[in-house]
DNA sequence: ACTCTATGTCGAATATTTTTAACATTGAGT
DNA sequence: ACTCAATGTTAAAAATATTCGACATAGAGT
C-alpha cells in the first residue's frame, strides 16, 4: 500500500473552517473518521469522488486540497 | 456499483492529443485499456491517483478533465 | 484526579477498483 | 473479401479503499 503521489491541506483546511474534527468531516463526505484520518496521513490514495466532496465542503477545487507531489512522471 | 457523480472529457482530451488511443493512455498513466475504457465511459470512480495522472498527460488540471456534476448535496 | 472529545491505530470484514484474458464489433486500408 | 487496429464487454481474480469495533493517548475543562 504504497503512499501516494500527493500532499493534502485537509487538516488546515479543517481548522480554518471553524474547528471542524474529522468526524464532523467524515459526517459531511459520507465516510467515517477513519477515512479522513487515513486520508489525511496520506496513508492511501482516495477515491476521486471522496476527493471531491471533501473539496466541495471547503468550497475549494480539488487542487487547492491535494498537491501532486511526484518527481518522476 | 453506482456511477460516479462527475463527468469527464477524456475521450474528446484524447484526440485533441493527436489520436492518441485508450492503449496509449494507459500505458502513459500506468494502467490497463481496460481501466481507462471503464472511467471513460464512468462506469467507476476511479483513485485519485490514476485522476491525477490522466490530468497530467494532457497538461491540464483535473477539473478540467473531471466536473463534478452532482445535483445533491 | 476525573471526564470528555479528538485523534491514532489495528485487525478483520466488506466494497470497490484494477488486472488479466478472452471474445465480439466496427471502420480503414489493401 | 481480408486484415488489422481500436474499442466494447465480460467474468474471475487480485489489489486497494473503506468500514466497523475496539482500545490507547493526549489535552482541555471541572
Amino acid at each position: 500500500m504504497a503512499k501516494p503521489p500527493f500532499t493534502n491541506d485537509i487538516r488546515t483546511l479543517r481548522f480554518l473552517a471553524g474547528e471542524m474534527t474529522q468526524g464532523d468531516l467524515g459526517d459531511r463526505v459520507g465516510v467515517t473518521r477513519q477515512t479522513i484520518a487515513a486520508i489525511e496521513q496520506g496513508k492511501y490514495s482516495p477515491s476521486l469522488e471522496v476527493a471531491f466532496r471533501i473539496a466541495r465542503c471547503f468550497d475549494k477545487p480539488l487542487e487547492a486540497v491535494f498537491q501532486w507531489s511526484d518527481d518522476a512522471d
